[in-house]
DNA sequence: TAAGTGTATTAATTACCATGGTACACTTAA
DNA sequence: TTAAGTGTACCATGGTAATTAATACACTTA
């Protein structure tokens, strides 16, 4: 269910921690289904149960799932976090912005790569949630 | 010339290395112009000469600058140097592009943020390397 | 009751960052 | 030649973050 990249600088908790947040908003998991225990999870990966807790955690703080003592924590999904993961994908495009910009390159530039990427440029997307509100 | 954010999580040194990375590929700071000294430099930021030398290394492997024993460090800026810089961005650009279909975020609303950002989508650029006079 | 769950705590380890200090080799100018 | 300024290479120290490790406790469920 979840891969960890070792060469990648973050660490392990972040990388978790990544990865269920695209998997809930993207409705792999859906909503109040259960996550994998800590111990089976840190089991699977190989790596120490506090580390998959304090995934967890943050995960529980960000309101990407909810926990009930004795049986687990559960998925949370709702329509509010993927506003909250759009803006901070937003955020982080406006950033690398200004870097390009520092670094001489303009908006038309970045905005040739952007629709040069997969050749695609018209209809994306919609695939994935199909279903749902999708909106917002 | 430099200053330092200490409220920034990043390291001094990569601080330092991201500035003058700036300075030289804007031509704020000219081929073959001379660096601060280790120790000058030290002595300015009110920091370690230790971490002026490891950043001035990391210069030194990535091709920004040169080092002539007992003269100190010197720009060798060239045009190859700003290509690997627009690629390296351009290459952040396609990851975030990945994260943001995978959050459900089309090209299309990336570049209308892109082009909204500052206002400005027209002529840019060009500004910056104007005069130089700067020149240590 | 036993097994599985989340949670909390503490200690230890490792890696990285930064400092402080010393030493050496080189270049330049007096 | 000498002195000053330069880069460079060490080493030891302290601080912090990430992670592991080992327990312990409280809860839920079968």
């Amino acid at each position: 269910m979840i891969i960890l990249d070792y060469r990648d600088a973050r660490p392990l908790y972040e990388q978790i921690v990544d990865k269920f947040q695209i998997l809930i908003l993207k409705g792999v998991l859906e909503p109040n289904a259960k996550m994998p225990s800590v111990r089976s999870l840190a089991v699977e990966l190989s790596i120490n149960p506090n580390t998959i807790q304090r995934a967890y955690s943050e995960l529980e703080r960000t309101g990407f799932i909810y926990t009930v003592k004795g049986r687990g924590n559960f998925v949370s999904y709702d329509e509010g976090l993927k506003q909250v993961r759009r803006e901070e994908i937003f955020g982080r495009l406006d950033r690398l912005v200004l870097e390009a910009r520092e670094a001489g390159i303009t908006r038309e530039e970045l905005g040739e790569r952007l629709f040069s990427g997969s050749g695609v440029s018209g209809q994306e997307e919609a695939a994935g949630q199909a279903q749902k509100g999708e909106g917002e």
